[in-house]
DNA sequence: ACCTGAACACCGTTCAAGT
DNA sequence: ACCTGAACACCGTTCAAGT
């Protein structure tokens, strides 16, 4: 079955594919073994155990956003263009917020990442204490989240009573009223996410913009 | 040993007395049931298993956010007391953070306490769609967390190379440089958190106040 | 009704044994 | 050196039995 010989490379590559098709929670050292035709303890010679499983997989997901190109001229721009892409590689493993909030360790990739981020900022004209506050300011939004934590539970949600709602919950009835984009679905699709996460990044943006020039 | 009779209270009691003290790894079934002087099997007839319990856990700090008293006049005014009260609950409970974050059910109070969020705004003049825009914004903020992922790792953290640092990261070393507060503890003692939070919250309240005002 | 104890199906991991 | 299989110490949970 074991085609090739193993490595920390495959591991790792192996780990995101079970994850990404079954979830975080399928990915245990016994289906690993399996997905790689070899049994669970044979991982164990690449991998000091499940935690350092983990903490590679949090490391590649930061060297995916690392790799998506950017553009774009100006701070302002090149940061947009880093979080969207940042945004992409999350919706592209769903797993991954839950991960990298989880993590008890700092991915060591995560340090370059936010250098870069730092010397954006101040290759722009930010004094240090400024980019420092803008970091946190970004907080997860460099990492592609800032609502995503909850995922809505599909099927039950459309049971929603909305008379019932109206009653105990007037003024979040009455916003998704007036904000409801997509009629077919009125609990799941009165959110695209896209548009609320460019508005609250255009907004730390303009933020610290006008914060840096008095 | 079983002084009282148990009950969903009690349970969700001492589940928080465990995750406070020994966190929420340490948090399960069989550890519950000691902690009340009562089998594993006992917790049963009162939940019907870890997934509830752990939902409740996560209701109970929405509920603990919610009773933080409000003060302050103005929709600002009353954002800021609430989000810096649910920054405290969740500092006097390290675990609240990964644990709502890993929740894939929402906690049934998180509605109420977002209709009251969106009552705040839309009584303070900001429109449907920019109530919406504000609570995206917010985002985990509402739940008092931004940047507190990530756990320093106490211990290692003072071994850090300053000079390798400065080499492979220069725009974060000329940072943390620049942005020293506390000297005698370079690496854990240059944000306090505190002020990063209070910024952040601001540049989007601001933010917000400048969009609702053409 | 509430609580118990043994048992089951998992999990990460240790260890001695194979090649 | 790399991989295996049995075993150990956990975990959440089922189930039949107690009171």
């Amino acid at each position: 079955m074991a085609q090739e010989r193993l490595s920390r490379e495959r591991l790792l590559a192996a780990a995101m594919r079970v994850a990404d098709t079954e979830g975080l929670k399928a990915l245990t050292m016994r289906r690993l073994g399996a997905e790689l035709g070899v049994e669970a303890m044979s991982l164990y010679h690449h991998l000091p155990g499940k935690e350092a499983l983990l903490d590679g997989l949090a490391d590649a997901v930061i060297a995916e956003i690392q790799d998506q190109i950017r553009g774009g001229t100006g701070w302002k721009a090149r940061l947009r263009w880093r979080f969207l892409g940042a945004r992409g590689v999350m919706l592209r493993h769903p797993w991954a917020p839950a991960l990298l909030g989880a993590r008890s360790s700092v991915p060591p990739r995560l340090f370059a990442y936010f250098d870069e981020i730092v010397g954006t900022m101040t290759e722009g004209g930010l004094s240090h204490r400024l980019a420092h506050r803008g970091l946190h300011a970004f907080g997860t939004m460099a990492l592609g989240f800032t609502q995503e934590l909850f995922r809505p539970e599909v099927g039950a949600a459309s049971e929603v009573d909305l008379a019932a709602m109206a009653e105990a919950l007037p003024h979040l009835t009455a916003m998704v009223t007036a904000e409801l984009h997509d009629v077919a679905d009125p609990v799941l699709g009165w959110c695209d996410g896209q548009t609320e996460f460019e508005f609250t990044l255009d907004l730390i943006l303009d933020g610290l913009e006008r914060a840096a020039t008095p």
